[in-house]
DNA sequence: CTCCCCTTAAACAGTA
DNA sequence: CTACTGTTTAAGGGGA
């Protein structure tokens, strides 16, 4: 107010500007840019439990990798201190793991996870390395067993029981056979150029790849996608006739795939693959019995293809369905690279993740099934003193270090994650703000995790500063905070705050000062903030156009959300978890996070019902109003102060020592 | 393309 | 004077 010489209309002009407002981006999207300060890009960063299934297979692979690797490096001479003795057992011929996945236990895996021998660059790697021998192997595998199914065919032609059926069948057969052809040929094209590239030495353990040739590696995967279609169709068309749309889908797929253009275009389907060793042996029993629906972009009746999640009645209207809309284009294609870039940075962050987590608890000394499972959205209080000393020792400390049990303060987490967003950026060209987007962290099974993962984890937060802000003032005991306190907060939560102190505080302060819904109370010792739930709670209807699928309107209305939730649902589903889209909220872990999202995010389902049902008279955040009317509505003055009352009341503490515990920061929180 | 939201930067004023 | 707290404005990016 004070200001009005400078600039005229300064309060009313605020009063109109808060008048709008209803997004809840998160600072991923919008926020980041190449030319910050400090650069640090704001990372990479899944909680992947949820993956953890999925990605086991996987990290198998890239385990084994690891101790082939490592046991070269002995051999020449390297030391390889922390190795133990499973490894004589570990070393299987990649090819013969490659059939049976089982071969290492998780538990082994994650011995060697835990050994953390490698940086995630060299995880990476590996796993880059990883997915293309296996994807190799796959094939080979499955070409034969491709070519014994069809000589049972064949045999069983001849027996010849149904005429009818067996002709068909034959026809397709004989369309087996030449796409069979086709494929080998297109297969020793592909085995040749990997080579060429140095990509495909049979021999394990070889130095790092390049980054690229991994889209080739794709190649023998998406045939083998299309063969599983092929089969799948092929067993369905027997009971239902429907024969056309698969046929032709998998003969112009496979004509379509010249060598060259190929690469890109099932990756998802390689991704998704190629990660799952389970598919081997469901490969088997696909061609035997009838499994239409275990298309990997199939699932709960609807394309799992991300971002599209259109209903399909039945899995024939999906392959119609897949035909159509997910035909070879630009569109595909770019999906696709980014499904590939989703898919390997899920998994490198899992295998960050775990190797955290693992030191984490090292750390503690902690039990390594930790049975809190925070209820609540966002409460990250409860554990904040624990982790405290543990996150803030070092903000930024090495980047990978074998962490001895012993070690009193380890550095256990910044380090990896900014130097692996960095690499992943640079490994893909492709719009990086899907990546980033794609690693918010939304993944992890439950808040409580997430909370350790943001505290330790130099990732930014998918929040924005408002949703931010309002749970540190709700979080605290007296439900109003200072500024500092709020800082402080921020810090103790996030390591993403332990730095550019100057650029995020002066947002904080600016939100606070721009959104009505903050409301600076006078105090005897200076002035607090509170949280006008009414005022945030107007913000959301506006983007929730209020009606029975606004679970998943809020999901999608969520940039952030969206392309996680889709690469995870299709992720999910291989493992038959439930998605948290649909199903979550039966659900305790994933409906925990629905909950916390829609919560920290929206704000308005949970406050109807709970908190706020009392405050926010009648008007239900998502019917009250119109989708865009908002905007220009200049809401009245007193609005902001008549809810108040909830907050106000409270607001005698003479001092909040108690909620500042503030070692974090030199800052002054004794200023007076 | 436009509108809106969010973030970031920065200027500026008041206060301790 | 400096540092902190608050308020505003503006620019830029991204999503709808």
């Amino acid at each position: 107010m004070m200001q009005e010489s400078g600039t005229e209309t300064k309060s009313n002009g605020s009063a109109i500007q808060n008048g709008s407002s209803g997004g809840n981006h998160l600072l991923e999207c919008g926020g980041l840019r190449e030319g910050r300060p400090n650069g640090e890009t704001p990372a990479v960063d899944v909680g992947a439990a949820d993956l953890a299934h999925v990605q086991q297979q996987q990290a198998l692979q890239v385990a084994r990798q690891l101790l082939l690797q490592q046991q070269q490096q002995q051999v020449s001479g390297l030391k390889s201190p922390k190795r133990n003795d499973k490894q004589p057992a570990l070393q299987v011929p990649v090819s013969v793991a490659m059939m049976t996945p089982q071969v290492i236990t998780p538990q082994q895996m994650q011995q060697i996870l835990q050994q953390q021998v490698l940086s995630p660059q060299q995880l990476q790697v590996l796993l880059q390395q990883q997915q293309a021998l296996m994807l190799q192997q796959q094939l080979q595998e499955f070409y034969k067993k491709q070519q014994e199914q069809l000589q049972l065919q064949l045999l069983q032609q001849h027996a010849g029981k149904q005429p009818k059926e067996q002709q068909q069948v034959s026809t397709q057969q004989l369309a087996f056979q030449q796409q069979l052809l086709q494929m080998q040929q297109l297969q020793q094209q592909h085995l040749l150029s990997l080579q060429r590239q140095g990509l495909l030495t049979i021999q394990p353990g070889q130095p790092a790849l390049p980054l690229q040739p991994l889209a080739q590696g794709m190649i023998p995967t998406e045939l083998q996608q299309l063969w599983k279609e092929v089969t799948s169709a092929h067993t369905t068309e027997e009971t239902t006739g429907n024969n056309h749309s698969s046929l032709d889908l998998t003969t112009t797929c496979v004509s379509s795939s010249a060598p060259s253009k190929t690469s890109l275009i099932m990756n998802p389907h390689a991704s998704t693959n190629g990660q799952l060793s389970v598919h081997t042996p469901k490969r088997e029993s696909l061609s035997h019995e009838e499994h239409p629906h275990s298309h990997p972009l199939y699932g709960h009746g609807v394309c799992k293809w991300p971002g599209c999640e259109a209903v399909c009645e039945d899995f024939q209207s999906f392959l119609k369905h897949l035909n159509s809309e997910h035909a070879l284009d630009d569109r595909s294609t770019a999906q696709c690279r980014v499904q590939m870039q989703v898919v390997q940075q899920l998994e490198l962050q899992l295998a960050k993740d775990k190797e955290r987590l693992q030191a984490m608890m090292t750390h503690l000394h902690v039990k390594s099934t930790e049975p809190k499972t925070a209820p609540q959205p966002l409460n990250l209080v409860s554990s904040v003193t624990l982790s405290k000393s543990a996150s803030e020792a070092s903000p930024q400390s090495l980047p990978h270090t074998p962490t001895t049990p012993t070690a009193p303060i380890t550095p256990v987490t910044q380090g990896p994650s900014v130097i692996t967003t960095t690499s992943m950026h640079t490994v893909g060209p492709i719009r990086r703000r899907y990546s980033d987007k794609y690693n918010v962290p939304i993944s992890s099974a439950d808040i409580a995790q997430n909370q350790e993962f943001y505290k330790n984890a130099e990732v930014r937060p998918p929040f924005t500063y408002a949703s931010l802000i309002r749970q540190a003032i709700l979080e605290s005991p007296e439900k109003q905070l200072t500024l500092n306190e709020i800082y402080n907060w921020f810090t103790r939560m996030f390591a993403y705050f332990r730095r550019n102190a100057a650029t995020w505080k002066n947002a904080v302060r600016h939100n606070l000062s721009l959104h009505k819904c903050f409301v600076r109370v006078e105090n005897v010792k200076g002035a607090v903030w509170t949280v006008d739930e009414v005022e945030f709670q107007k913000r959301r209807p506006q983007k929730i156009s209020g009606n029975p699928s606004l679970i998943k309107n809020m999901q999608t209305s969520h940039a952030y959300c969206t392309p996680l939730n889709a690469a995870l649902q299709a992720s999910m589903a291989e493992n038959s978890i439930p998605l948290y889209t649909t199903a979550s909220m039966g659900n305790p872990t994933l409906g925990n996070l629905a909950s916390a999202i829609r919560e920290e995010l929206n704000g308005a389902m949970e406050h109807t019902n709970s908190n706020e049902s009392d405050s926010s008279p009648g008007r239900s955040p998502m019917q009250a109003v119109h989708p865009v009317h908002v905007k220009e509505e200049p809401l009245d003055p007193e609005e902001a102060e008549g809810p108040l009352s909830l907050v106000t009341t409270a607001n005698h503490s003479p001092d909040f020592d108690h909620d500042r515990d503030y070692e974090d920061e030199p800052v002054n929180e004794d200023m007076e």
